[in-house]
DNA sequence: CACGCGTGGCA
DNA sequence: TTGCCAAGCGT
């Protein structure tokens, strides 16, 4: 049986934490950013960390700390630059977030990075999670750093049965957690992770090899596999979708996405979504008020996108136009900037997924 | 405060 | 194929 209540155990937490070490210190993978504590390098991994998993990220981590290797650098760099680094990995506002705060730390902050908790925890991008993350690891500040690993690792060991989506729930497993910060912090919320992402995992955990197997509650009550209790995310939206590409030899015409929303301020085909009892007219009409003379489009293909919160059913038309038609290009599409990009042009700007992988219907 | 916000991996 | 999940945050 599970327990509702999340009791709080100084002794039982005190090896719980000594097993964690030791075995994190012998088992914890070898990661680029574990190379330092820098808490400039920890911030970039922890904001790519988020809603990722760390095999995704580190070759943007690469990439990112070699275009910008410090807080002066990203400050100073253009937006589209530090998006064009982000480019695939998702989550977009979590980069500008990211250039926001290097424009506040460099330009309020002297450049010095914030050292504690609460100075962190202002910064846009930084919630309670990273904050505790970079203050524990590059401070040695001892506060928790509550991930979907840590919510999970507690919620088995206690065998407890909180709805790991509910606030209070997340606040106990928190308030657990800071009472059984070691004199380690950093490697031991790090090493709660690394266990929810070796070892304690959410399918199939490999709880014969676990360093707390012998004192895990759920282990004891066979309920590893029934925890953690998590309530279901309502199912995404379908979108039938119609994008339009318009090729001037070889040439692609992009538009930028607007400033708020999915994708927001990256750049696309022109895209709206279909009118049901008229395909291809929603596109066709929308690009003749830039385009009058527009010719005949067909059909390329068709691809889905999953988002977080939406999947697009693409049907891709496709144009192709005269170069003389150049003149008239227009650089507004709507309210947005547009324009044509050939190869190198386009290699220039921040193409998400959802578009890039049109390419390969040309 | 429930929802918007990407993408890829995996049973 | 489908759904779930991954080192969350802003509003």
């Amino acid at each position: 049986m599970t327990k509702n209540i999340l009791n709080f155990h100084k002794e039982t937490a005190r090896i719980f934490a000594e097993n964690l070490l030791q075995w994190f210190y012998k088992s914890k993978r070898a990661l680029p950013f574990r190379e330092t504590k820098n808490p400039y390098n920890i911030w970039i991994s922890e904001i790519m960390a988020q809603q990722t998993q760390i095999d995704t990220l580190i070759p943007y981590y690469h990439r990112f700390v070699e275009a910008f290797p410090d807080v002066t650098a990203l400050a100073t760099a253009p937006e589209d630059k530090v998006l064009k680094l982000w480019e695939g990995l998702g989550y977009y506002s979590r980069a500008k977030n990211l250039h926001k705060a290097a424009k506040i730390i460099h330009e309020e902050y002297d450049g010095i990075f914030p050292d504690h908790y609460d100075a962190l925890i202002k910064l846009p991008g930084i919630g309670p999670y990273t904050g505790g993350a970079i203050a524990s690891i590059a401070f040695k500040e001892k506060v928790p750093a509550i991930d979907g690993n840590v919510l999970r690792v507690i919620s088995r060991f206690n065998n407890y049965s909180g709805d790991i989506a509910d606030v209070k729930v997340k606040k106990a497993i928190t308030d657990w957690v800071a009472q059984a910060i070691p004199d380690a912090p950093g490697d031991f919320n790090e090493g709660l992770m690394e266990l929810g992402a070796l070892v304690c995992t959410p399918t199939n955990p490999k709880c014969m090899i676990c360093p707390e197997r012998d004192i895990c509650e759920a282990f004891k009550e066979g309920m590893t596999n029934q925890l953690p209790i998590k309530s279901k995310k309502q199912r995404q939206k379908k979108l039938e979708m119609e994008v339009g590409i318009i090729d001037m030899g070889g040439a692609l015409y992009l538009v930028q996405r607007p400033e708020k929303g999915l994708l927001s301020g990256l750049w696309s085909f022109p895209i709206i979504e279909e009118e049901k009892t008229k395909p291809g007219n929603a596109i066709r009409q929308t690009l003749k008020t830039v385009f009058p003379d527009l010719p005949e489009g067909k059909v390329i293909g068709n691809s889905k996108h999953v988002f977080s919160h939406v999947i697009w059913n693409m049907t891709v038309y496709y144009f192709e136009i005269d170069p003389v038609m150049a003149a008239e290009a227009p650089e507004k599409y709507g309210d947005a900037q547009a324009a044509f990009k050939d190869r190198e042009q386009l290699a220039a700007v921040a193409l998400p997924t959802a578009f890039s992988k049109l390419l390969a219907l040309l």
